[in-house]
DNA sequence: CACTTTTCCCAAAACGTTTTGGAAAAAGGA
DNA sequence: TCCTTTTTCCAAAACGTTTTGGGAAAAGTG
């Protein structure tokens, strides 16, 4: 009674740290040694259940938890999940960067892990980070986003046999795993949902080059014409920019409808929405009553907006999950090349996706 | 010549361990003891100067770094902050917490620390989280956000005497560490302003109360009135959601110009800007022409908005970079009392703050 | 030269776990 | 009963650092 009491409650001025017990204290305690107490804590069978259940019932009595650190170090594991954002690329907007963080973030948890952020202001400093955190065993695995047609950090992981996965894909002959989004179907339903309206001047307001995930968009566009029987019209395709997506869409947008025949509908990804709308204003169209419009990724404002937004959505938190969970399988030893995962995205549609006017 | 390369190239089917070297290999490479080469790259003074120059100088050829968790176990630290973000709040729009982190990040990888990041849907899971690394013993210290009136993570760590600093402010009587803006200052240097440019119903499109932040908003506000001598009018005054910061702020602009006496002036928080665009708009009123708006936090829209918005601008990275620069103080063992910071606010002055028409 | 001080290095312990390789006790089988 | 198997526990080693507490050699001092 006296010992629970002193080895739990009572400060010795160090404050937080004498609130706190080890295996050692605890095997004391119980009167065993730190071996059976740890093996019974794990459920090892070479440990009595009775035994086992007075451990237990001890350790949560003395609010006994593992130090990790001296765990990871006699596992060989950090136990430690890293991933670097990059704030200067735009993708941060709104729910669906953060969906994807939130689903990554519980499912390591989930698994006892933890998830360690870098914050990077450009490519250089990106591999930076992650050269810290890999070559200084600060993690067992990297989770790579925004990823881009020729990307260095996987060439470099590869090269290395560091476990990781993509969210997005590549350019890479080497198997590697990853969980992309069917960019190219999505926008293909898009496409074709709007040319089964009726609609026959389809424009394209797509991401800049350099990502992979524009690619994607276009092939479906592409696809999407084709399957209407739609010409192909270059007139019709933009890119706007990373660093400024409401900037230069708008003025992508303005310049759309100088065509001599202009688009009656515009798929694009969401991120680009205000410029959008600001270039219809000026044009006096109505988005959804002039021209239709259909967006990639289902932010906030395209729910508020009215009339509200028709869009893509892609499934942002499930891939999270599935990032995490393929991870720790390659962590293990699976062969990543097992792990290629492309999801469906689904398509919502809201107000503004009539038929042309 | 053959021990370099076996240590350091050859692989054994690991793959990426063997590519690693550790403390005793080192050693054994320089013909020292693990003592004199771990004291001679950390710089102590009982390694003479040809030695050490020695030692890392082979450290650097094999690419030696000494493996943290092995480190942190013995300093007993866990050289790790942990933060807890709550994406349901709506406080990562954009630019202003990313900023926060960006500062935040860098400056914990300078001092050789990790950043670790929780995701939490609702309090309650956030309090769990942080628990989690508390008592989980895999932090050092924390960092909190987004802080409510009553906040009851800042009890618990003060409990425990457990380091930590706010980035905002909270009631509570007993010493903490925090770094904050001065809300307070900023809206009152914004109300004067516009005062002197003539306004005399100036409105203030406030965060709900609940936060702390929007309690010196309000202050600022009506000192700024008191010392322009301009009357408080209750009406004039409203609060939006933080779960849906466009829509009801959107309610809330059309409410405000049903008064008889409508304002010609709005103060907000820049979250809000969209719902008040929109109401503006509906109500065929021009921001900046015909309703001054001054917005406080820098966002993308604030400056891609014609006419841009004048903001009140907070140096979120530099507030990051110092809450990381206390924290660390308090986890030496300094008294958090001693670090209380107030940061000013510039006000930037763009296309919608005019004398009223 | 003898003594003290300084310089330079190291063996051993420690951090808190988990794993390894038994060993004693209990149970089962003849 | 005696031998084998199973059950239950544990001492010691290991993970890779840093720190502690010297100790030997070199340099300085009288």
């Amino acid at each position: 009674m006296f010992l629970e009491q002193s080895g739990n409650r009572i400060g010795f001025g160090e404050g937080f740290k004498s609130m706190t017990i080890n295996l050692k204290q605890l095997s004391k305690l119980l009167k065993l040694s730190p071996t059976t107490v740890s093996r019974a804590l794990a459920d090892y069978s070479d440990v009595s259940a009775k035994t086992r259940a007075r451990v237990k019932q001890m350790a949560i009595q003395q609010g006994y938890q593992p130090n990790p650190v001296a765990r990871r170090l006699q596992k060989g594991k950090t136990e430690t999940i890293g991933i670097v954002i990059t704030p200067e690329q735009n993708y941060f907007s709104d729910t669906f960067f953060i969906d994807l963080l939130s689903g990554i973030s519980n499912q390591i948890t989930r698994a006892g892990y933890e998830l360690i952020l870098g914050v990077a202001s450009d490519e250089e400093h990106e591999m930076q980070s992650m050269r810290r955190m890999v070559e200084g065993k600060r993690v067992d695995g990297m989770i790579l986003t925004l990823i881009r047609e020729q990307d260095p950090r996987v060439g470099y992981l590869l090269d290395r046999d560091f476990p990781f996965v993509l969210y997005g894909r590549t350019r890479e002959t080497r198997p590697y795993a990853f969980v992309d989004m069917d960019g190219k179907q999505a926008f293909e339903k898009a496409c074709t949902y709007l040319a089964g309206l009726g609609h026959r001047r389809i424009a394209l307001l797509n991401g800049e080059p350099g990502f992979m995930f524009p690619v994607g968009c276009r092939e479906g566009y592409e696809s999407g014409l084709f399957l209407s029987g739609l010409e192909l019209d270059p007139d019709l395709i933009r890119e706007w920019k990373h660093k400024d997506p409401s900037q230069s869409s708008y003025r992508w947008t303005l310049e759309l409808f100088k065509n001599d025949n202009p688009p009656t509908a515009i798929l694009f990804q969401t991120e680009a929405v205000n410029g959008i709308f600001k270039g219809l204003d000026e044009l006096d169209l109505q988005p959804g009553k002039d021209v239709a419009l259909i967006g990639y990724d289902d932010l906030e404002i395209a729910r508020i907006h009215r009339p509200s937004l028709s869009v893509l959505r892609p499934q942002a938190r499930e891939a999270g999950q599935r990032v995490v969970n393929i991870l720790m399988e390659v962590i293990k030893g699976e062969d990543p090349g097992k792990f290629q995962e492309i999801h469906q995205v689904e398509m919502v549609i809201r107000e503004t996706s009539l038929p042309p006017s």
